[in-house]
Parts: C-alpha cells; sequence; structure tokens
DNA sequence: TTTTATTGATTGACGAGTCAATCAAACACT
DNA sequence: AGTGTTTGATTGACTCGTCAATCAATAAAA
C-alpha cells in the first residue's frame, strides 16, 4: 500500500471524520477510535500522523474557522460597496455551512474548550478578531462609531447564531435577517 | 456521624462543588471522586445521593440557572417603571456572578452539551424563553416590535457575554454598557 | 431493631498512547 | 533489467491508567 505521498490525504481524512464524528456525538466525547474507524485506518496511524488526541481536534477547529474564513473573503470578492459588504459579512455567518450540526457541535465545542486549552482559546481569538475587523472595515463609511457598533453587530451575530442553533425553532434566516434589520437601524441612529 | 437529614446538606454540598471543580478545569473533565472529595466525602456517597454523574452535572445546571433567575427576580422586584425595568434585566445579565470563572466553565459546558443531552437543551431552553418572555414584558410600553426587539436583546446580551467572558480583554462593564446603549437606539429607532 | 449515613475495596469497562513487526513502493547501484 | 536497501505506510496487540458504578460492611441515631 505505502503509495508515497499518504500524509496529507489522512491528516485531511482524519479531520473529517473528528468534525462528523462530533457532529454526531454532539460533544467532545468521542474516541480516538472512532474516528480513525471512520476515516478509514487504525488508531495507531491517527497517532502516527497527530501525534495526539488534541492535536486531531485542534487540526479539526482549524479547519472549521477556515472554512468561515473562506466564506467571508468571497462575501469580499464579491462585494465592493460599503452596505453590500457588511451584509455579506452578516449573511456568510448565517451560511448554511454553518448550520450542518457537525459544525454547530464543533462551535459549541469550541466555546466550551477555550476555558481549559489555551490554543483552543487563541483560535476563537482569532476567529473574535477577524470578525471585528471586517466589520470595522465594512462599517468605516457607513456609521459615526464603526468600532463600537462592529462590537455590537459582532456580538449580535454570535448570540443569534447560538440561538438559532441550539433552539432548533428558529431558523437561520430569521436569525439573519434580524441581524440585518439591527444593522440597518444602528447605521442609520447616528447618521 | 449519622445525623438524620445529611441529604439536603450533602446535595448541596455536591452541587457547590462540582461548579467549583468545573470552574477550576475549565470543562466537564471532571471525575465524581474530585467533586465528592472537594465536597468533603467519598464517591460512594455522592452516587448514593445522585445516582449517577449526569444527574448531579444536571443539578448543578439547574443551580446555575435558579441563581440566575434570582438575579433578574431582584431586577423586577426594585424597578418598576418600564426603561429601568429594561436595563435592569440586561444589567442582571451581566451581574459579577456570572463571570465567576466557575460560572463561564459552566454555561459553556450548558451550550456544549445541549447538543447531546436532551435534559441539557430542556434547560437551555427554559432559560432562553424565560429572558425573551422577560424581556418582552419590559419592552411592551417601550417599542412598537416588543417581540421583535426582545429577540435582538436577548441574543445581543448572549453574544456580548460569550466575548466578555472569553476574551479576558473586554471586561463585564464594557459590555454592559454597549447593551445599554444598543438598547436605547433601538426603541429610540421605531418610536 | 429498623432505618439512615457512610465508606473502603472492588469490579468491569474503556480509552490513549506505544511498539514491534509487516508490507510495498521507490531508489541506488550494477 | 535485476537485485538489494531504504523509507514511508500501516496495523494488531499490548500497557497503563482512569473512572463510573457497585457492594458488603460499619456505625449511629431513632
Amino acid at each position: 500500500m505505502p503509495k508515497i505521498g499518504m500524509e496529507p490525504i489522512r491528516r485531511s481524512a482524519l479531520v473529517q471524520a473528528t468534525i462528523a464524528e462530533i457532529g454526531a456525538a454532539g460533544n467532545l466525547d468521542v474516541t480516538v477510535g472512532q474516528i480513525a474507524k471512520r476515516a478509514g485506518m487504525s488508531t495507531a496511524l491517527a497517532h502516527h500522523y497527530f501525534g495526539g488526541k488534541n492535536q486531531i481536534f485542534l487540526a479539526a477547529m482549524r479547519h472549521i474557522l477556515r472554512q468561515f474564513r473562506a466564506e467571508i473573503l468571497q462575501a469580499f470578492g464579491q462585494a465592493t460597496t460599503p452596505f453590500p459588504l457588511a451584509s455579506a459579512i452578516v449573511e456568510s455567518s448565517f451560511a448554511r455551512s454553518c448550520f450542518a450540526p457537525a459544525t454547530i457541535s464543533a462551535w459549541m465545542t469550541l466555546y466550551a474548550q477555550s476555558q481549559s486549552s489555551v490554543e483552543t482559546k487563541r483560535l476563537l481569538r482569532l476567529y473574535q478578531r477577524r470578525l471585528h475587523s471586517n466589520l470595522t472595515h465594512a462599517l468605516r463609511q457607513l456609521s459615526k462609531h464603526p468600532e463600537r457598533d462592529a462590537q455590537t453587530m459582532a456580538a449580535l451575530i454570535d448570540g443569534l447564531y447560538l440561538r438559532a442553533a441550539l433552539s432548533s425553532c428558529c431558523d437561520p434566516k430569521e436569525a439573519c435577517d434580524a441581524a440585518l434589520q439591527t444593522l440597518q437601524t444602528l447605521i442609520e441612529s447616528d447618521q
């Protein structure tokens, strides 16, 4: 079997499997064995490539963040004028991909783990800083207090996401509309 | 030792110890042994009173929710006119007690576990519904869209709490002010 | 003596990480 | 082309530790 160059394939498969497995379990109570099995390899191989359970999880988290970032960058690419840009950032945050059960569980896990793992906390902060900075940039020409409104919008996005993701009652679309509505209100109020 | 009526004392001690232990660990990776030791008893006794690990955790969660609810009720008691009432609800959500490390960890755990435990999800929804209903009540005379604005404020509170609790940079006070500021903006905008 | 409180010791299961061994492709050299 | 060597890929089996849950036994009130 040893075709050379398996490493990236295996690593990717493990990351995918980790996310899927977290999604299926709903939390971090997932064994390396389960992950490896889903990825179609032995536990030993998983350890061989990642060195340990925690590093597998971190890689999975990074993958989610990278995916989210891609979503945002795409939004930046398509919209060029300020307001559509701001809306696009909001809409990216409520993209369908963010509401896949596995993604939701991974996010919640990220929050929960950030209390105990400095590396996880670092990742979370990275996300928060990026969202804030993107929003500030988009709001610079729309708002009198771009920093402050960006802070508010960022928190609102996180909060609406939480509620939409956890209470299966209200759907992503509704949450997104609520965020856009508030965005409008904010930039109108201090014109 | 068998003084009669130990049960409530033991249960309470276990709940306290659970919260403290979750706070110290930063997550749910806490053993019954650790909890029992902190509460000054044997693991067997912990099992005797609660029946199992999960039920200990659920009791701890319920305790946090109850504590939070007390904070809100107190706010309701003190403020009688609408606007101070709404502010008071916001302020309760950012009370110092909500930012104790143990409380933060417990909340994050609540979010994370709600994906896998129906009972935990039930508790979370209970909190969400109560916050929404309290806010709606307070906003009824202040806003043209009490329901909608309550939804927004509830999400904003959760989001600001997340950010304040997880990034040690921005403090509770700031988050609270941001929420109050937005509350003001919302009710002015649709007057 | 019945009931309640309490524990030490034990069990049974599970899981992370390690290791030695195997297998096959690629490579080097003739 | 043929042969031997290196090297990456891969795993089964094992170790070591941990932990939830159980139980039988003890002690003290009522």
